[in-house]
DNA sequence: TCCATAAATGAATAATTATTCATTTATTTG
DNA sequence: CAAATAAATGAATAATTATTCATTTATGGA
């Protein structure tokens, strides 16, 4: 018997978020993902029994790709805004390192092949960065204000910042991380 | 002869931004956009020759309008300050007023129905806020840094605010928008 | 009031695209 | 090395959806 090549599951995934970024979710066939992961149609199907299979689980897996980098190289034991940059430079990487998905996560936010429970999932993944923020408002470093919008503005930046640079294809150098992160701390930080 | 009924482009332009906003750009249909506009498929082949006419027109549309809201009250005799925060204020309350049509918008932008030159022509129109934010600059209020960037970190926090907070059903209060100025706020001034 | 004209309709058609399937190819195992 | 099995193929089919069109309806002007 002639075994799977586990590999193509790949090929698939990254040829979609290709297509996905160039046409948006609304311009890609079955048969163009198929062309582009370099296979033929029909063993788009031995791989995912539909596209709504596809997309889902494509959706399921940047997911947590994404949840498992935010706190690489974290510990609570360092101090706070050492803390809080590397995990916001963990974000900012790895947005700029995945652009495709996250492109492909917003597209599918609005469109008819994610489910409801799959989106109610998503939200559970930044509970983390929830107590994260709180931690930094109990020690007093950061203003002492509601925990969503000091979460959303912390991460605002970064995201709207590598988008646009992509769109304007412009390169984003180590310095513009490190000002972009005191832009935002500068604001975030309790007034001594 | 029976005339136009000039009303029925507002009628497809709202059915067709809700459709858009729930089941995103890959999930509406000609004839789902007729029903909701009350019409039938046939006419709105009178009013667009096709669904990428009608795509394109509707984000031509929705870029002039908020192009329009933007500087509204805003005159340059006013202290900096003030001015951008008139500026700020009206781009919030614009994504707070016309969400789908920021969520039309961004969907589009990965597409197949926006040509190139569709783009080029909204890249012109943030032309205006990078003269606003250079003005801050060389009134030394803001801190002295790439523009670009500067732009991107004040108008974003609004952005995901409103769009998260949409997402999670939270009403926006009158005084949330204040907090979300003054953090932003806090981050660009220039050190003293 | 009636005619001319274009809008409005929605079923029919054309195009596109998801999915299937008969056939071929590759791999494992006995 | 041959049989057994499942992957791989891509043309054929089924579904879906954009677009057209013959017919009906509504309106302004003669």
């Amino acid at each position: 018997m002639k075994p799977r090549d586990e590999h193509k599951i790949e090929q698939i995934f990254q040829a979609t978020l290709v297509l996905v970024k160039e046409k948006g979710l609304a311009g890609i066939t079955m048969s163009e993902i198929a062309s582009a992961a370099k296979i033929a149609t029909g063993t788009l199907y031995i791989y995912f029994e539909s596209k709504e299979k596809l997309i889902n689980d494509l959706f399921t897996r940047c997911r947590k790709t994404s949840a498992e980098t935010y706190f690489k190289g974290y510990h609570t034991e360092q101090p706070f805004k050492d803390g809080l940059k590397i995990v916001w430079l963990n974000l900012f990487d790895f947005r700029i390192e995945h652009f495709e998905e996250a492109v492909f996560m917003d597209q599918c936010y609005h469109s008819p092949y994610i489910t409801e429970s799959t989106k109610e999932l998503t939200k559970k993944l930044i509970q983390p960065l929830y107590k994260l923020v709180e931690r930094g408002m109990e020690e007093k470093l950061l203003k002492k204000m509601d925990a969503f919008m000091l979460l959303i503005f912390i991460f605002s930046g970064l995201n709207e910042f590598v988008k646009h640079s992509f769109y304007s294809e412009r390169k984003i150098s180590k310095s513009s991380k490190e000002e972009l992160f005191n832009l935002m701390w500068d604001g975030i930080k309790a007034s001594s």
